[in-house]
DNA sequence: TATCATAGT
DNA sequence: TACTACTATGATA
DNA sequence: ACTCATAGC
DNA sequence: TACTGCTATGAGT
């Protein structure tokens, strides 16, 4: 079955000995319930495409050419919205946790690792990819894979900070860039390319780069900048490359704006960026992972280069296009975009409208160029756990009551409520099954949201009767959202019921538990006695950053509670600080404490190099840290669809 | 020359090929200004060896007899100190940073792996060990010795939580169990083993080991248990091995404890002890090496049988006996202890009074049997760092500053005071110099003590003229020490002015600096201003328990600031709590906690397995923290004469 | 008492 | 990029 | 509005 | 010991 075989859409993994993949990835997997659920999917998905034959088989000719008539107005639209005029760029960092993780310890550079554990792999390196071995891979399938395979747990903290000091440069560019997540961004250089050449060369920078800057990886980059050409203008893109120093300036093209934004990005934190440039955000996309790692690519900016670049272009690369997509489209023939275009009247007559004018624009290289950072909001937040198998009410209420009181802490830090609560359930065959309530108010409190998932819970395991329910993943989501206004005063009364929730927390978690159970107690209770297993949950950075986050709203109260000092411990180095909350500039005094800690891993895990800190005492030079959300917070969704049209045709059905 | 060559007096590094070995040690190191200073003592050594042959050979037969005369009476006097009526154990943790490392990210098992970095290895697993790979090597040898070496970053506070599990459990055996470092403990378990036989079989355990605990190294523990003897007496001393589950007793020999004790401590920490049994200290010692790892030896409790075994026994196998001490041995024909017992009128005519007393107990199988943990106290305090090369007088006070601080800081923490004050000095060339200066009185203040350092400093700067003075190490040290005693107010009192001081901490230790070295402002100012190169320190736990301790000192100043309630940060998964200062048992509460917090390492660093931690809230199943000193607390000396004549001949000169 | 060297983890 | 940090004792003057 | 499936990092 | 956690959208009801 080709949906157990290797994922190989991604960059690094061309040319492997596909068959002895999937043969161990078969062998390791053959027989689990994760395979046999994957099975019973892959039926499901065979289903859907006996179905979509069975259309096939029925359309007329007729009905082909009502379809590319119609098609063809939708095509003159969609031409009327092209537009080659703005510079679009996707920034998308190489291997990110990998890389971050080698940069700080240099001995794995050379040999296979994952970021992650023998349960899931968050992402790999290039060396490992050789293996077949990738992210959202098992570790014991990509230890079987690659026997010599390193794990390294995930620090979410030092992503975060990595993920920071890279948006700190891409907004030097254009400060309304969008994040898509922590490695990657999309930018409209349009406006800065023409600032910059408006004001060449007074606005000429030289960049002076010290010899332990030169690695091999920032050498790839210097050496393509374009050598000066003849005519004077363009002589101070050059580099002098005399001995150890090197001075480099880069030109006023994209490209060279590119390189030199990917310049800044090495020298500030020692990783790679590889980006895409072109005219609208799918293009971009595609072209980010061209050159990848380390690398850029430009497609041309007429239509019909666009258009050629297209033809040949696998529809799997297409974002948004994925596993049963491309395979639906294979079964009519599509596997690129000539194609694609080609069986256009196909399309149209198997698949919904949106999905018939979403592939019609990528077919004709079409797609939003709109960059902003200004209008995304969040639709959900949710909470999810794996988790040893359970199937005891209590054992199950006493999950969901975590994972309610989880969120509903991030969501008081967010400042929102919901109305829509939903409850995932995985099964120990992982089968996912949701239910969800419309409430009368939007909330966000913890007992509220309990009282109506523990509801869900008991009925969802009389509904499977007289099958136990036997799960090994709970989730709970809030969704239809509203944000309340952070002026200070709703602020504070947000923070004030939090904590005193807060300090009444113990007791309050256990009686709504008693309250909300009371139907079961007595056919329950005297299990509850047996001494439960511990399970263990496989879950990466959530659990460390509810920690920190919470760590940091009970500081603030603890300081509150106190006096006129702001009283903080550094989650990096452990130092704890005090500052007067007056000076307004507390806040940000502690962030920059917080980076340079960040920069000097060794102040806490010494070893490797020489430092001369003695971490003598809290004096000295000011030390200081920041106070900011655990969830990444993007500002633009990475759904392709929403990318899509965002902002370019939102009055579509 | 052997003083470079690869030191194989470790477990697990014999039958290596030392020649290609040493090739390559001496390959990375020649020429370097390490190599060179080694050559340096090497001289000095070969020099010492030259004074020793010339004495030698103005040794006549008339001193020899004379000597053998007085040894008589020294032999007899020792025979009177026999005492083979004790049961004593030496337990020495196997590899242990590099186990616990392992045991948290089990993908290393099998590859070479060290603690450390690319500057110094602190330790290095067994595999490691076969390329030649060990403790106190720089780590950018291990790799070449080793190019797959995988380096791991210390965790101190991994090491400290296992360490005091397992003293725990040593102190079930025998309360007054005496530490050496963290890994490693002398047990007497004559009254214990007594105890055993008396209410046997009363006191009789039966374990019962869960399929999950039965791992190679605990099925070597249960396999080596003494099976059921046919009397009815032993037959409890039987191990039920059915399918999965296995229960085990074990019998009331000394073996069979001390295997319980090792089933403990695999059990409870998932590492391995290797432990030694013998009549006295020495002879333990000896022995815990001898079945390394994850084993034990017993020698025979005879006069003859022990002598016997120390006969065979190479000289550098004694505790004490280090490199230098076997070469000059060596020089004498003495390679193991038959010999250095044959030889003894030589000794006695070469060596000290001391030595020769010390080499003649060891060639008898002779040393102290006390085991306490009551009558240690330490001698010193210290602290050092090594840096980037520097000459200037301005840092090198700022380097004396910091030092200075942080060893009051602790100094405070245990409450003892100081009136001999050592500045270590360590050259570029690696040369070390130290300058003591007794001080009037006791102290521990910082400024006090930089004053002394920073003259001593000064002056010897000027003393080397002129040449400059190129440093890459400085220390300071504290001994003749003075303890105060820790009744309320004296603590109260001691704290006050700690935080006294941590309050004008920033400012004072600026103005120190400014104060103390005003003659050379005028020479010196203008170059502070160049900015320094950014030294880095390969030093181990130090740093990072500094900061922990004074996190911990100085949370305990901003909870008596406030109000009556104890505010702390838990330093492992970073919540923080909130405790009744009144209610007695919020120390012990919070330490509680902070053994949960390490005995669940993915709570923090989650991605192994499943756990269903989802760090909801604060409040909960009550957590707590711990204070204590971030310093080792040894027990007894390590350093082999002083447990050698402890409390067994502490009269002699 | 002061300095350097040896030894242990 | 690169040979530790800490404690204790012995030898010698 | 609700459920399930697909998709991306 | 062992197949994530989070967010968003589309399709079908
Ligand atoms: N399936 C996943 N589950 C959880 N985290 C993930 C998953 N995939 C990726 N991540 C995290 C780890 C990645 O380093 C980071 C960025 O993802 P992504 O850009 O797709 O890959 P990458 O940056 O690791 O490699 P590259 O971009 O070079 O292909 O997001
Ligand atoms: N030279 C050193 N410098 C700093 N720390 C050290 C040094 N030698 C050992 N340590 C630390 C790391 C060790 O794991 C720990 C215990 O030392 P030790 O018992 O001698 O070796 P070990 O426990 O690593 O291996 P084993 O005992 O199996 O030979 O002390
Ligand atoms: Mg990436
Ligand atoms: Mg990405
Ligand atoms: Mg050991
Ligand atoms: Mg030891």
């Amino acid at each position: 079955m080709a949906r157990m075989g290797l994922n190989d859409s991604k960059a690094g993994m061309t040319g492997l000995d596909k068959q002895k993949i999937n043969r161990i990835i078969l062998e390791a997997t053959k027989g689990s319930r994760f395979y046999n659920n994957e099975m019973r999917k892959e039926k499901q998905a065979t289903e859907r495409v006996t179905r979509l034959k069975a259309k096939l088989t029925k359309i007329t000719q007729a009905q082909r050419l009502a379809a590319l008539d119609e098609l063809k107005r939708m095509e003159n639209q969609l031409e009327t919205t092209r537009d080659l005029s703005r510079f679009i760029v996707h920034v998308d960092m190489d291997a990110f946790y990998a890389a971050i993780e080698i940069r700080d310890n240099p001995s794995l550079a050379d040999k296979p690792m994952a970021v992650g554990g023998t349960g899931m792999m968050l992402t790999s390196n290039y060396i490992a990819r050789r293996y077949g071995v990738r992210a959202a891979m098992p570790g014991f399938i990509g230890k079987r894979l690659c026997p010599d395979l390193v794990f390294v747990k995930p620090n979410s903290a030092k992503y975060a900070q990595a993920s920071k000091e890279v948006r700190a440069i891409l907004a030097e560019y254009d400060p309304n860039f969008a994040s898509v997540s922590l490695d990657e961004a999309y930018m409209d250089l349009t406006e800065y390319l023409e600032g910059r050449k408006c004001t060449f060369p007074s606005s000429h920078v030289e960049f002076t780069v010290p010899q332990q800057d030169l690695t091999e990886d920032m050498l790839k980059i210097l050496n393509e900048v374009a050598p000066p050409t003849v005519d004077g203008v363009d002589s101070y893109n050059n580099c002098s490359s005399n001995s150890s120093i090197r001075k480099v300036s880069f030109g006023h093209t994209i490209e060279d704006v590119m390189r030199e934004i990917r310049f800044k990005i090495n020298r500030k934190t020692k990783l790679t960026a590889s980006a895409g440039i072109g005219p609208n955000k799918m293009l971009a996309k595609i072209c980010s992972d061209w050159k990848k790692p380390n690398g850029q690519f430009k497609v041309e900016f007429t239509r019909d280069k666009i258009i050629e670049f297209m033809r040949q272009l696998p529809t799997r690369k297409i974002s948004g296009i994925g596993k049963v997509s491309e395979r639906l489209l294979n079964e009519i023939e599509i596997s690129n975009c000539k194609e694609l275009y080609d069986k256009r009247d196909l399309i149209y007559l198997l698949f919904s409208n949106v999905s018939t004018k979403f592939f019609l624009a990528v077919a004709m290289g079409i797609g939003s160029n709109e960059v902003s950072s200004k209008n995304y909001q969040r639709k959900s937040i949710s909470c999810e756990r794996t988790f040893g198998e359970i199937s005891r009410l209590a054992d199950m209420l006493v999950k969901c009551q975590k994972l309610c009181d989880n969120l509903a802490n991030h969501m008081k830090k967010e400042n929102i409520t919901g109305r829509c609560l939903t409850v995932k359930l995985k099964t120990v065959a992982f089968e996912v099954k949701q239910r969800s309530v419309s409430l009368k108010h939007h909330t966000n409190s913890t007992t509220e949201m309990f009282n109506i998932a523990s509801e869900v819970i008991r009925s969802e395991r009389l509904a499977c009767q007289p099958e136990r329910l036997r799960l090994r993943l709970m989730g709970i989501k809030m969704s239809t959202l509203k944000r309340h206004e952070s002026d200070e005063k709703s602020i504070q009364d947000t923070l004030t019921r939090y904590f005193n929730k807060y300090d009444e927390n113990c007791s309050q978690s256990q009686s709504t538990i008693n309250e909300a159970s009371k139907s079961f107690i007595n056919i329950e209770q005297h299990k509850l006695d047996e001494k439960s297993k511990l399970d263990k949950v496989t879950c990466y950075f959530s659990k460390y950053d509810e920690n920190s986050s919470q760590l940091q709203s009970t500081m603030k109260e603890a300081s509150k509670n106190c006096d006129n000092m702001e009283k903080v411990t550094c989650p990096v180095c452990d130092q704890f600080y005090v500052y007067k909350s007056d000076e307004t500039s507390w806040l940000a005094l502690l962030n920059s404490h917080i980076d340079t800690c960040l920069q000097q891993p060794e102040t806490m895990k010494p070893s490797q190099s020489h430092n001369d800190s003695v971490g003598s005492s809290k004096g000295k030079g000011v030390k200081r840290r920041k106070l900011q959300h655990n969830r990444m917070q993007p500002t633009t969704g990475n759904k392709t669809l929403h990318n899509f049209w965002q902002a370019k045709d939102n009055t579509h059905q």
